[in-house]
DNA sequence: GTGCTTTTCCGAAACGTTTCTCAAATCATA
DNA sequence: TATGATTTGAGAAACGTTTCGGAAAAGCAC
C-alpha cells in the first residue's frame, strides 16, 4: 500500500525531471561546465588545503574529517583519527575560522572602538590603559580584538554598521561620545556591549570609576594644604568623565561655600596641547588660582610645558594635580600629584562582562571602582600662606 | 538524435531515482524535516535580515538584490533597486561581511603583531606609535586591524595559525623576535607580510630607520662634549634594533680607537625597570662612565629614576641619551636627548606596501628611513672636564 | 541464526553572500 | 515582421566549515 502511493509519487516526479532535463539542460554542457570550474580550481596555483583534501586523501568524509579535528561531536576510531592528523599536517592544513564562523555563529572576536575616531586616535594613554586591560582578559578568554579605527564617515552609526556586521561577537566603547545612536545601533542589531566610562543608559552595562569621590578626595587634598583659589580644567565635554569631573567640582565649591568662578575653569579637550593653552589663559588672570585641578593627566602636561616657559615652579608657583595615573604622571619632574583611576581594571571588567553577555549568562552588575589619591611631588601649600 | 540519447539518459536517470527513493526514503520523512526545520527557523527570533528576506519581500531574486545593493556588476533597473534599498531600511539590513568575505576571498581586515605577546604587551610607547601609523593608512585604505594579543601558546608560529586562518589578507608584524619560523609560516601560508624593525628576511619587507647612523650621530655628540667614558643600555637583543644598536656603539668605539668594556654595557629589556636596574649596576662601577646612550627611551626614563634616587643630577652628574623620541621623553626633566626614529611614519610605509602586495601590485622598495637627533637638557660636558 | 544496541561514517543541509549561466522579455534595426 | 542585440531577472554554484539524519557494519545477547 504505502509501496504503491510511493512509486507512484516517484513516478510523476520522474516524469517532470525528465520534462525538466529536456527543456533545459544539455548534460554535455553540464559536463563541460563542471570540467571547466575543476581546470580552474587546479589553475589557481597553491590554494590552502581544506577540509575536503583531507577527506580526499584519507579517503573518509568531510565530516569525518571535522569531528577527528575537532574531537567534535561524535568519535571517530583511534585509527582514523591518526590518519586524518597526520595528513592534516603533511597539507599544511588550517582551519578556515570565517567559515566556521559562519556556521556556528560566532567569531570569538570582539570589536573595541576608541573614544575618538580619526587620524591619531590612537595617541591616548588613557586608550593604551585600556586597552591594555582589554587585551589581558581577552586572552585568557580566547577572544581575539578588532579594532574599529575607520573614521570612513563622521557617523559613530555609520562607522559601527560598516565594521561590525557579522564579524564580531560584541563590543566595547571606550569612553564613547555622548551619542546615544550608537547604543540604539547596537542594541537594534542585537549585539552585546559595554561601555568603559560611558554615559549610562538603560540596557547597556558600563564600567567606570568613582570619578565624584576622586575629584572630592584630589580637591580636599588642595584645601587641606591652604588652598582657597583651586582653577579646574576640564576635558572634552562629550565624554562622561568630563562632565562628572566638572560637576564633581563645582558641588565641592558648594559645599564649602566658595562661588563658582567662571574664569578658573577652562577647557583642555583632555590633550597636552588643551591643558598648556588653557594654562596660559589662567595665569593671564589678574587673579589667578593657585592650584589647578586638572580632568586628566596629559592636561596637567600641558600645564608643566606653560608653567616651565615662564620661568613658573611646580609647585611653589602654582600647584596642579592631575587624574588618571598614567605612566608619564610618575616621570615628569616635580612627580605629579594625581588621582589614580584603575583604568586597566575598567577594561578587565567591561571584558569579563561583555563576554558574559556573549555566553547568555548573567553578567555581574558592574559596580564602580574606586580612586586613590597618589600625594606626589606637585602640590603644596599656596604661595600667599608662606610669605 | 541528440534530444533521443538525451532522453535515454534522462530515462536512465530517473530509474535510478525511482530506486533511490524507493529503498531510501520516504517524502513524508522529508517534509516533516523540512517543516521541523522552518519551525526551528522562525522560533529562533529576531535573526538579522539576510539578503534573502529582501528578495522575499521585494519579490526578486536574491541575486537581484546583490546587484542592487552593490550597485553590482550588473544593472538593475532603478524601479526595482529603489524598492530594494526602501526594504532593506525597512528591515534593518546590515551586509554579513563574513559571508561575503567568504566568497571573494578578502576580508579588507590586516593583522597586527606586537613585538612581545603576552601580558601587558601592550604598554610599549613604541607600539602605540607604530599602531598609530598603521592605523592612520588603514583608515584611508578602508581596512580594518585584527590585533593579535593571544599569548595561548608560547609559540609564535602557534600563535599565528590560531589567530590568521582566513580572517585576515596580510600581516604586520611589529618588531618581530627573531623567530624565523614565524616569517616561514607565513610565507608557507601565502599570506602577505612586512615587518616594521624586523629582522631583513629573504622575500618579507622590512620597514626600519637608519639605526647606525640614528646611534652615530648620538654618541659623535656625547663625544664632542668630550665624552670618552660612554656606556650602553641595550634592549632585548632578540630585537633587530637593538642588535643594530648595540653592533653600532660597538663601531663607534671602535673608529675612535676606543677599547670595547664589556662592563660599560648592560642589558636593559626597552622596559624602565630593566633601564633602572641597569643605571644601578653602572653608577655601581668604580670607573663608572660619564655619559650613557640608551637603546630607546623607556630606558633613559629609568636611568632617570635611579639618578634621582641617588641624588644625581642630570646632566650634571650624568648624560643620558635616548633613542625613539617617544612622548614622554620631552615630558621628563630635563628634556631627554634623544634620537627621533619615525616610528609612525615606518607603520604607515609599511601599511602601504602591505596594501599593494594585498592587492597584487609592486610595492615600493623599503628604504631606510632617516633619523634625527634632538638634542635637549640631559647631555652635557663631562663633570672632570669642568672641575 | 535472529533480533537488539552500538559504532562507524557517508551524504547533505545550512550559514549569507557574490557572481556566473542562461532564458525570457524588451528594444532597435533592417 | 523577422532578426539580432540588449536589458532584466531567475536559478544555482561556490566559498569551507559544522552537524544532523540515517544507513551499513559490527558487537552482543538470546
Amino acid at each position: 500500500m504505502v509501496f504503491c502511493s510511493d512509486t507512484q509519487a516517484t513516478l510523476n516526479l520522474s516524469i517532470f525531471l525528465i520534462h525538466f532535463f529536456i527543456k533545459n539542460t544539455l548534460l554535455l554542457v553540464r559536463l563541460l561546465f563542471i570540467m571547466r570550474l575543476s581546470a580552474k580550481r587546479f589553475a589557481t596555483k597553491q590554494m590552502a588545503a581544506t577540509i575536503k583534501d583531507i577527506a580526499r586523501k584519507v579517503n573518509v568524509s568531510v565530516s569525518t574529517v571535522s569531528y577527528a579535528l575537532n574531537g567534535g561531536p561524535r568519535s571517530v576510531p583511534d585509527e582514523v583519527r591518526d590518519r586524518v592528523l597526520e595528513a592534516a599536517r603533511e597539507l599544511n592544513y588550517r582551519p578556515n575560522r570565517l567559515a566556521r564562523s559562519m556556521v556556528t555563529g560566532r567569531s570569538q572576536t570582539i570589536g573595541v572602538v576608541p573614544p575618538v575616531i580619526g587620524t591619531n586616535a590612537f595617541l591616548s594613554p588613557y586608550l593604551h590603559l585600556a586597552i591594555n586591560g582589554i587585551a589581558n582578559v581577552a586572552d585568557e578568554l580566547k577572544q581575539d580584538i578588532l579594532l574599529f579605527t575607520r573614521s570612513g564617515t563622521t557617523d559613530h552609526e555609520e562607522l559601527l554598521s560598516i565594521l561590525v556586521d557579522g564579524r564580531v561577537d560584541g563590543v566595547i566603547f571606550i569612553a564613547p561620545q555622548m551619542n546615544r545612536k550608537t547604543v540604539e545601533l547596537a542594541t537594534s542589531l542585537h549585539l552585546p556591549c559595554v561601555t568603559v566610562s560611558g554615559v549610562p543608559l538603560e540596557g547597556v552595562l558600563s564600567f567606570c570609576a568613582d570619578n565624584r569621590s576622586g575629584m572630592h578626595t584630589a580637591i580636599q587634598h588642595l584645601w587641606d594644604l591652604g588652598h582657597r583659589k583651586i582653577g579646574h580644567i576640564a576635558g572634552r565635554l562629550d565624554h562622561q568623565d568630563a562632565i562628572l569631573r566638572l560637576q564633581a567640582y563645582q558641588q565641592f565649591l558648594e559645599t564649602k561655600g566658595l562661588p563658582y568662578r567662571e574664569e578658573w575653569v577652562e577647557m583642555g579637550q583632555f590633550m597636552i596641547e588643551g591643558g598648556q593653552k588653557a594654562a596660559a589663559r589662567l595665569f593671564d588672570l589678574d587673579d589667578a588660582p593657585t592650584a589647578i585641578m586638572c580632568a586628566n593627566d596629559e592636561m596637567a602636561v600641558g600645564v608643566y610645558a606653560e608653567a616651565y616657559e615662564r620661568g613658573m615652579k611646580i609647585p611653589d608657583d602654582i600647584s596642579v594635580v592631575g587624574f588618571d595615573a598614567t605612566p608619564s604622571s610618575s616621570h615628569v619632574f616635580p612627580a605629579l600629584t594625581t588621582v589614580r583611576q584603575p583604568i586597566g581594571e575598567l577594561g578587565q571588567a567591561a571584558m569579563n562582562s561583555l563576554f558574559d553577555l556573549i555566553e547568555g549568562r548573567v553578567p555581574n552588575d558592574p559596580t564602580e571602582l574606586s580612586t586613590e589619591l597618589l600625594v606626589r611631588a606637585s602640590t603644596s601649600r599656596p604661595k600667599e600662606d608662606t610669605k
